[in-house]
DNA sequence: GTCTATAAATGGATAGAC
DNA sequence: GTCTATCCATTTATAGAC
């Protein structure tokens, strides 16, 4: 159908007005940013530009609703249930490690970050969809292994949260801050073990058959 | 003398304005703030100000540059060297989490992390005055009872960040990102109190005395 | 040193031809 | 729907009187 084709067309352009949105965004941050910038890296022309979205915060809202959206911005694997804790908190405290620490998500991170004073729902927003969403997949799994007696967490929540900042301990902040320039494989290892072993010392089940 | 009051003079001009300077690019971002906004709130003109900062990319890396200067960045109460570790933490975790949390942490955090992309150099000089800082106080206080014998930690460093992160954890996230307005007295006390726990469950030396 | 006035550029947003 | 051309506000930064 023509409507269709148009239809489609037209999704098709806010899409790529979105990615070119976001790189610009991203890069230079919201004041900096300019429409005009935005126009001319598209494509098109600002007349265009306004008729896709009404204004600039109205573009910079969609862009950041839509990568709330996206599961990408989740980050986290968690396949492995078996009894033993020690490797399934290594994969995820490592896949977090990964996505947490990586470019794409330290960038929207320093922008939603920098922006939440001037669209506080923005922040909100992403708190669940990311930090949150991730807290509650841990937690999830914490209370089963509870359950099953292979952990003693009286608090899930709590002890999510923790095992997550105890992964990041350190890195996050350097590569938020722009100090190291990105923390080798070996480093993160040793994050997420200690990370682990701390987790496992005060949450642990004394289990002498696995020492 | 009058070259001696002369330069008390301009001194206490240029504070003033670093001052102003502070409040505006704390509340509207680097590159939303103007120099017109300042000038105006310092009472002054803007040929003045420019008398006084050859640039607005001059007067922010000023500002930045007196804010790590100051003590007030620190935050960390560190008095109590008692013998056991217990108590001590607590009150290193809850001072630190008091600054951590305030206002004046929370937006200066927030305006360097979304500039450091512009002023690399500003973010690292800030690390090191700030979170690195703190850091070296605490593993060194670690160290220190380490060698006592009231703590087993191997790497003080990584420990003093793990005990950082553990205070803040969850707290700090949903300050940063805008969410809560501000934590009660009782959730600080609660997540001093647990990473005060997890902590000593990992570094804390076997003490049939104190149970 | 400090002011007023202004230059020069750029920003968001819109009008109107096609 | 898309373009060109433009409006109007605001920006950084400077010139020149005092």
């Amino acid at each position: 159908m023509d409507a269709q084709a148009v239809r489609t067309g037209r999704d098709e352009r806010r899409r790529a007005i979105l990615e070119v949105a976001r790189d610009v965004f991203l890069r230079e941050g919201y004041a900096a940013a300019s429409m005009s910038a935005i126009a001319a890296r598209v494509g098109g022309s600002k007349g265009t530009l306004y008729n896709y979205f009404a204004s600039k915060a109205q573009l910079f809202a969609a862009l950041v609703a839509s990568e709330c959206a996206s599961d990408a911005w989740c980050g986290l694997m968690l396949q492995s249930d078996g009894d033993d804790p020690a490797p399934a908190l290594r994969q995820i405290g490592r896949s977090f490690l990964d996505f947490t620490l990586s470019e794409r998500a330290l960038k929207i991170h320093r922008l939603v970050i920098a922006e939440c004073g001037r669209f506080p729902e923005l922040g909100q927003a992403f708190y669940e969809a990311g930090p949150r969403r991730r807290i509650e997949i841990v937690a999830r799994w914490i209370a089963l292994l509870s359950e099953r007696g292979r952990l003693t967490a009286p608090d899930p929540d709590r002890a999510a949260m923790q095992f997550l900042e105890l992964c990041k301990s350190g890195l996050h902040q350097k590569r938020l801050w722009s100090v190291d320039p990105e923390p080798s494989e070996a480093e993160k290892d040793a994050n997420v073990d200690s990370a682990v072993r701390v987790f496992l010392a005060a949450y642990g089940v004394a289990d002498p058959g696995s020492r």
